[in-house]
DNA sequence: CAATGAAATAGGAATAATTCCTAATTAGGA
DNA sequence: TCCTAATTAGGAATTATTCCTATTTCATTG
């Protein structure tokens, strides 16, 4: 099931809860519930066609830019140039280790909270919004050595 | 002018030294010295042309590619969907704060060491290659409030 | 519960970034 | 100087994402 939470999140700042949305957010949370991989625009379009054959890649684009927007998902950016997203699970927040092999993404629960904080103490005319941090190598199916 | 350590690099690891290469390094190097923004492929090609009206894009990618494997170049992927590259200065290391205005980098010094030295302590089975560490949010000319 | 208007959608075209392909050229060791 | 594997130019192809526009639909209001 959908959060509740994020239902009414999303009446509450006017963002109309359409069939087309409420499958992404339903493919969002199942993804979530099994292991948490980030997914990409396109394996959400895949995925939700199986039960709403018609969306448009554009469409879900869109969807997860505005779910974005809210806070309700998170838009990773890898270094293997395609975007991928996760549901944010609320008061939640995590980083990444990658592998650069096969791709499988885990999450590391440690933050460099701390740098953050002295950066926002030593730069005060920028106003920090968002910052990520990922490791990146080799699991152990796709290590050579 | 480019430092010649870098040429002996290429030199012993066996990666030819033709003059696009050179071009692409002085351009970097001009780059490194003129405060360190780092530049996308597209720029580079441009700024080579002026002085080596034929090479293609396609080259600089391969070069920059070759010289990020042979670790004399960082590739960076911010959240704007193109790949930046800067000069590896000798021994040195940072991370980056980003302006998600008008896309101006800045470098940070401070690294999350520790948090990485826990991480592969704890994920014993993966083999950490590298890590990316980045803050966005808005400089003094791009933020509104 | 029907009308209405702004928001959202489908579908395909367009754009942007990067990689691939191949014939021709060239660096640099022998 | 010769030779060969590495490299290049140029354009085509691919991939990821965004744009465009006519049509549809949500959800508020009467």
């Amino acid at each position: 099931m959908i959060p509740g939470e994020v239902l009414k999140h999303l009446k509450r700042v006017g963002v109309r809860l359409t069939p087309q949305r409420q499958e992404i957010l339903q493919v969002l949370w199942e993804r979530a519930q099994a292991g948490g991989q980030p997914v990409n625009a396109e394996e959400v379009m895949k995925r939700v066609r199986k039960r709403y054959p018609a969306i448009s890649l554009d469409t879900v684009y869109r969807t997860l830019a505005t779910f974005t927007r809210e806070g309700i998902v998170n838009e990773l950016q890898f270094k293997d140039q395609s975007r991928r997203y996760e549901l944010v699970i609320q008061g939640e927040h995590h980083h990444h280790l990658v592998c650069l092999g096969c791709g499988y993404v885990r999450e590391i629960a440690y933050c460099p909270e701390d740098i953050i904080k002295r950066v926002r103490e030593s730069y005060t005319d920028f106003k920090i919004e968002e910052h990520s941090f990922t490791i990146y190598g080799y699991c152990a199916e796709c290590r050579e050595d």
